[in-house]
DNA sequence: ATTTTGGGCACT
DNA sequence: GTGCCCAAAATT
């Protein structure tokens, strides 16, 4: 190729054109640096270029500047973005970025300097030194991620370098992951198990495009189930993904792969090291990365040889990512398999509609494990009618509760207690004056912290003292919690049973993966009784001594405006409620609701999942939701109110009128400020004929916004705020 | 996204 | 005419 268009990495800029200089080898896929403007870009070679008819001086092309020595992106993932460009109305570029997300992984030296403590002491030592020390022991890492740890300025970090304190080391890059072994350990599988694996293994050793939907009860040994799949795919010489949907879930799920192949995966997530990011890109992108373990963004890496995709706890929401390029990671991956040629296994007790859709209509092959391993009965259920079983005045849980705790702690058992909001409580006001504490930059409360002693948005960055005083009326000693959290949670446990060790587990308390550990460890020595958590608990533990689960309020989830919100308030009840007798001992659960008759609470006290299913299609089927009719989202927004309204007007002025798709709005998105951007909404409902984003494309690219104004397109939206 | 260009406008 | 600010255009 002498000529070539680029798809340069900025948003803003579609493809540009570019001569090959006489010598340099491209190929479509090749990264490769190039002129812009007085800049350098990194682009990636698309395809062979727009030739004749654009009316373009072809003599005045610029030559691409250098190859980057990494191998090239392959057609399978050029495809991939293509389509996860279209199908969420993305720019190219903002796509192709997630793939190079890696940032320093692109050329470069093979080998990096990184910092550790040597032993010595500085000849004068200051409170800032003392605790850089204090809390770099055993840490090793570029001096940025080591301020970052110690909480100390770089500035304090490098004074220790130059006293010989911190000593700098050597590392190359590219020393290999250690090797998954397929055979190293062949669990004990159940005749169901065995059945479903063989099935899922033909699958792998057919290199052909196939997705599987793994339905398994809580406890039924998915894990164990699907690893021998990627065992098969280990054999075959052949790459494995594996999407988790929290980095909270790892711990539990790496010893067990460690068991089941003798080694650790090789990690993917956002709050990885530069350097650990840089060598496993490297190595996923060399074939050398065998078993890939990572959040959604690990989808969009640049295997060098995918053999097979698993997607565990498939239906959860953080699949979907919210900001940037708005994507399922759950959808994608299906593309991906189907680009490559390979299975995609989607697990979960609880699949989201779609996806059972999919099964029942044969697009997706439906494997089940009907019964849990081992043995262990599902739990039984019941209802707290909290209109009849009221909590005392400012307490939250019912005497049933309180007496089936009083029992496990009295047999030494353990219990889980689930009520999905964070912190102490959701609101706090002045007692004086009514003043609420609310956040300056979004439509929201402000949450009170007790353990962090301090007041919170949950939207944005905003975190503030506990102030002594109101700061309307300027009253002392007057502000009340209102709501429960789990931290108000834990403390009524406190209060009720003094003698009983409680543990609130949240993505406060079990933010990082050393944390989370440390938490399974002593939940697992039975050093907990009772653990009061959020949706963080409902998955992935497995605790053979809780028998116990209360959920606080079920009906918080059915408030608020989101299309699924039955769905979701059925999966966190059915997934929590998974963590009770999975060992020998049974199982109860306990749900507190003010609406016993609402569908949603009958289906899961009843445990018909069946039921619940079948009355959610109807009304998703009324709805014109999907999977019979799709939503699209479109939020404007700007750091101006006015602006944003007479924007969001403007549009509306100009919507398509079609018939296979209706459009509600504008109006002031639920969350009408966030993070200091006031937002409008419109809410798009298509049928399934309807060519949806290509009608939303023609509309947006037809009108032109100020330059304050954003414009945001979320196809299949989950959250609606 | 970032840089360059050019128009409008106040000021000299 | 010069400098300055802002919007619009160009970037291959």
């Amino acid at each position: 190729m002498n000529r070539v268009r680029l798809l340069v990495l900025n948003a803003a800029l579609g493809s540009l054109d570019y001569s090959v200089p006489a010598g340099m080898d491209v190929e479509a896929g090749s990264i490769v640096i190039a002129p812009l403007g007085p800049r350098k870009v990194t682009g990636i070679v698309w395809d062979e270029g727009r030739l004749p008819g654009a009316d373009f001086d072809l003599s005045k092309l610029r030559p691409i500047l250098e190859v980057v020595d990494v191998p090239p992106l392959s057609e399978p993932l050029r495809r991939l973005i293509e389509w996860t460009a279209d199908y969420y109305c993305a720019a190219l570029a903002s796509v192709a970025r997630m793939v190079l997300s890696s940032g320093g992984a692109l050329g470069g030296p093979t080998t990096t300097t990184e910092y550790r403590l040597s032993g010595g002491t500085p000849e004068r030592m200051t409170p800032q030194r003392a605790a850089a020390i204090d809390a770099l022991e055993g840490e090793q890492g570029i001096i940025r991620e080591l301020a970052s740890i110690a909480g100390v300025s770089e500035g304090v970090l490098r004074g220790l370098v130059n006293q010989g304190v911190i000593e700098p080391v050597t590392v190359a890059i590219d020393r290999p992951y250690p090797p998954a072994d397929p055979d190293f350990h062949q669990p004990a599988l159940s005749d169901d198990q065995l059945d479903v694996a063989k099935r899922m293994v033909k699958a792998v050793e057919a290199k052909a495009y196939a997705p599987i939907l793994l339905d398994g009860v809580t406890g039924s040994g998915k894990t164990e189930t699907y690893f021998e799949p990627v065992a098969e795919a280990i054999r075959l010489g052949r790459q494995v993904l594996v999407l988790l949907p929290e980095i909270a879930l790892t711990e539990n799920f790496l010893v067990r792969f460690e068991q089941r192949f003798g080694s650790a995966p090789v990690l993917w997530h956002s709050s990885l090291k530069s350097t650990e990011r840089r060598r496993a890109w490297r190595a996923i992108s060399q074939g050398t990365a065998q078993v890939i373990v990572g959040a959604r963004s690990a989808l969009f890496l640049p295997y060098a040889n995918l053999g097979l995709i698993v997607v565990d706890e498939a239906h959860e929401v953080s699949f979907k990512q919210d900001d940037g390029v708005r994507y399922n990671a759950r959808d994608v991956s299906v593309m991906r398999a189907r680009f490559e040629s390979i299975p995609v296994i989607l697990a979960s007790a609880t699949p989201a509609l779609e996806s059972l859709h999919m099964a029942s209509t044969g697009t997706y092959e439906l494997m089940e494990l009907p019964s849990r391993f081992g043995g262990a009965r599902l739990p039984d259920i019941k209802l707290v009618n909290l209109t009849e079983e009221k909590p005392a005045n400012g307490r939250w849980l019912s005497v049933p509760i309180i007496n089936a705790l009083e029992d496990r702690l009295t047999k030494g058992e353990q219990s889980l207690l689930f009520l999905n909001r964070r912190g102490y409580a959701p609101l706090t006001l002045c007692r004086n004056c009514g003043h609420r504490f609310q956040c300056p930059n979004c439509s929201a409360w402000l949450v009170e912290h007790r353990l962090s002693a301090r007041l919170a948005c949950h939207h944005c960055a905003l975190e503030t003292k506990v102030p002594d005083e109101c700061p309307d009326c300027g009253e002392s000693d007057c502000l009340v919690a209102c709501g429960p959290g789990v931290e108000r949670i834990a403390d009524e446990v406190g209060e009720l049973f003094p003698e009983a060790r409680v543990a609130v587990a949240t993505s406060d308390t079990l933010g990082n993966p050393e944390r989370a550990a440390e938490f399974i460890a002593q939940a697992e020595a039975k050093a907990i009784d009772v653990i009061v958590g959020t949706q963080l608990v409902t998955k992935g533990f497995h605790f053979p001594e809780l028998t116990l689960v209360g959920v606080v309020d079920a009906d918080l989830g059915l408030e608020g405006g989101d299309l699924r919100a039955a769905e979701r308030t059925y999966q966190q009840v059915a997934q929590v409620a998974g963590r009770a007798g999975r060992g020998a001992k049974p199982g109860e659960v306990l749900i507190q609701t003010r609406h016993p008759d609402a569908p949603v609470i009958v289906a899961l006290a009843n445990g018909d999942r069946d039921a619940f299913y079948a009355a959610e299609t109807e009304s998703r089927r009324d709805a014109s939701a999907p999977p019979f009719g799709r939503w699209a989202a479109i939020i404007l927004s700007s750091e101006d109110e006015k602006e944003a309204r007479a924007a969001s007007i403007s549009l509306g002025d100009t919507r398509p009128n079609r018939d296979d798709l209706y459009i509600l709005g504008p109006a002031p998105a639920p969350l009408a400020l966030l993070r200091g951007r006031y937002r409008y909404r419109f809410l798009v409902n298509a049928r399934r004929s309807a060519n949806l984003q290509q009608t939303l494309r023609e509309w947006l690219d037809a009108h032109h916004f100020p330059p304050g104004v954003r414009v945001g397109v979320d196809i299949d939206p989950y959250s609606f705020v």
